[in-house]
RNA sequence: GGAGGGAUACCCAAGCGGCCAAAGGGGGCAGACUGUAAAUCUGCUGGUUCUACCUUCGGAGGUUCGAAUCCUCCUCCCUCCA
């Protein structure tokens, strides 16, 4: 791609797409034209160590600077990490050790190459300046804000009116965040729509160092697979990037149909064009499982590749509209004490339940099968020899073997 | 420093001496329907040797035939006053 030569208008509306708020516009067209490579920061907090497509909205973003020829700073918070950021979150959060930290800011770099290109993108770590401030000018930095601006922030209005605790460290992170700005001399920062209030504290503090404030971007957070929440790994609502291509076919291909155009506007890399034709054929009777499908198939080309793409769609086909099972399901021998094993131990002790009484439930709701033939009386005994496919439920199956 | 309120299962939240494995809601799981959707309906949602038994209601003791419920101490959280 020849991006390097699009024209300004284009360059400020690829930048634009799916983007919630650019503050401001008339600063990121003046920094464009300007010709510059611009520095565009991106802060992690170094917290989860495993990334899902959520997070990937803001790196693909990240993406199209790069690609534009820009330099791409991806900043580690692992300074800030100890601290804990408190955005969204109606209590404190607890602090990471320095070995949590560095350990997960690890497998965050070698998870966004699988977007960005370790070439042009430099990593940086904000202990490597923080570290070194001195308590002096900590004090400096704390006194270029006042608590009743901290209060705006709207999470800290939330908990300060409803007489939720508030540590005083907590104003720190967004002070560090925006001092990170001015250490780095950011162009432009891209952060969550949560993150805006400390995005903004950055444009103030570069003022302050006489430094030409950042433009700050701020993105959507994508909703998880339940399409309320936001993705997140605590919720389990999400889709990895280091997932299997058959989990991500199946994550994507759970979502309702509402919810897949907007994983479409916000992870695809498909021209706008493209998908309001999409749009358009689904308005005129294509089922929208098949435009799923390319969604699906996407993400897991870019994950992984195309093969595995091909792959997932294929065992798909194979194991829920042919009813066919899948092939790389987990195989188990079981040893019998006295030649034979009630049916709630084989599924417990094959892992396809969690307890016994849970197996239990699950035979008498006519989930489990063996070999397809429903199995509906809890008392079952399958004695040694017994060979075949038990399943629980359409997803969990494996192979028994009894001994 | 003083005065009050609270801690219940994954989450929220009832219960305030026996009928409590603990209402209700959310979430989750399963079944039906489907496009492995969504929406909807139904059931389940502590453990076990499963029509019975065992362990749970912040922690430790106590009262009682019997406690999530009463008493004592402890821990944590919140509110108001200073």
């Amino acid at each position: 791609m020849s991006a390097t030569e699009l024209s300004i208008e284009d360059a400020l509306e690829l930048i634009a797409r799916g983007t919630e708020e650019i503050i401001k516009v008339e600063e990121l067209e003046k920094k464009l034209k300007s010709g510059r490579k611009l520095r565009v920061k991106a802060g992690f907090d170094p917290t989860a160590p495993d990334l899902h497509v959520g997070h990937t909205v803001l790196i693909n973003k990240l993406k199209v600077f790069q690609d534009l020829g820009h330099e791409v700073i991806f900043l580690i918070g692992d300074f800030t990490g100890m601290i804990g950021d408190p955005t969204g979150k109606n209590v404190t959060r607890k602090p990471l050790t320095r070995e949590d930290v560095a350990e997960n800011a690890k497998t965050y770099q070698e998870q966004i190459f699988k977007i960005l290109d370790p070439e042009k993108t430099t990593v940086a770590f904000n202990s490597s300046w923080m570290d070194a401030m001195s308590s002096q000018d900590m004090i400096k930095l704390a006194a270029s804000y006042t608590v009743a601006r901290m209060l705006e922030r709207d999470d800290f209005e939330k908990r300060y009116k409803s007489g939720q605790p508030i540590a005083i460290h907590e104003f720190l992170y967004p002070l560090v965040q925006g001092y990170d700005s001015v250490a780095l001399k950011a162009d432009v920062e891209l952060g969550g729509t949560d993150q805006k209030f400390n995005l903004l504290v950055g444009r103030h503090l570069q003022q302050q160092a006489g430094q030409e404030p950042q433009v700050v971007i701020t993105l959507p957070l994508l909703e998880g697979l339940d399409g309320v929440q936001k993705m997140s790994k605590s919720l389990g609502n999400y889709i990895g990037i280091d997932e299997a291509p058959g989990e991500i076919f199946g994550k994507v291909m759970s979502i309702s149909d509402e919810l897949m155009w907007r994983y479409f506007d916000l992870l695809s890399f498909r021209p706008t064009a493209e998908l309001d034709g999409l749009k358009q054929q689904v308005a005129e009777g294509r089922n929208p499982r098949d435009v799923k499908f390319e969604l699906a198939q996407e993400l897991i080309e870019r994950f992984h590749d195309k093969a595995a793409a091909d792959a997932a769609l294929q065992g798909f086909l194979q194991q829920f509209q042919k009813g066919a099972i899948p092939d790389d399901i987990p195989e188990v021998t079981l040893t019998t004490e006295d030649g034979a094993m009630g049916i709630a131990h084989v599924l417990k002790n094959a892992g396809l339940c969690a307890s016994t009484s849970e197996a239990m439930r699950m035979i008498k709701q006519g989930a489990v099968k063996l070999d397809g033939e429903k199995i509906t009386d809890p008392k079952t005994q399958l004695p040694a020899g017994t060979e075949g496919v038990l399943q629980v439920g359409k997803r969990k199956f494996a192979r028994i073997q009894l001994q």
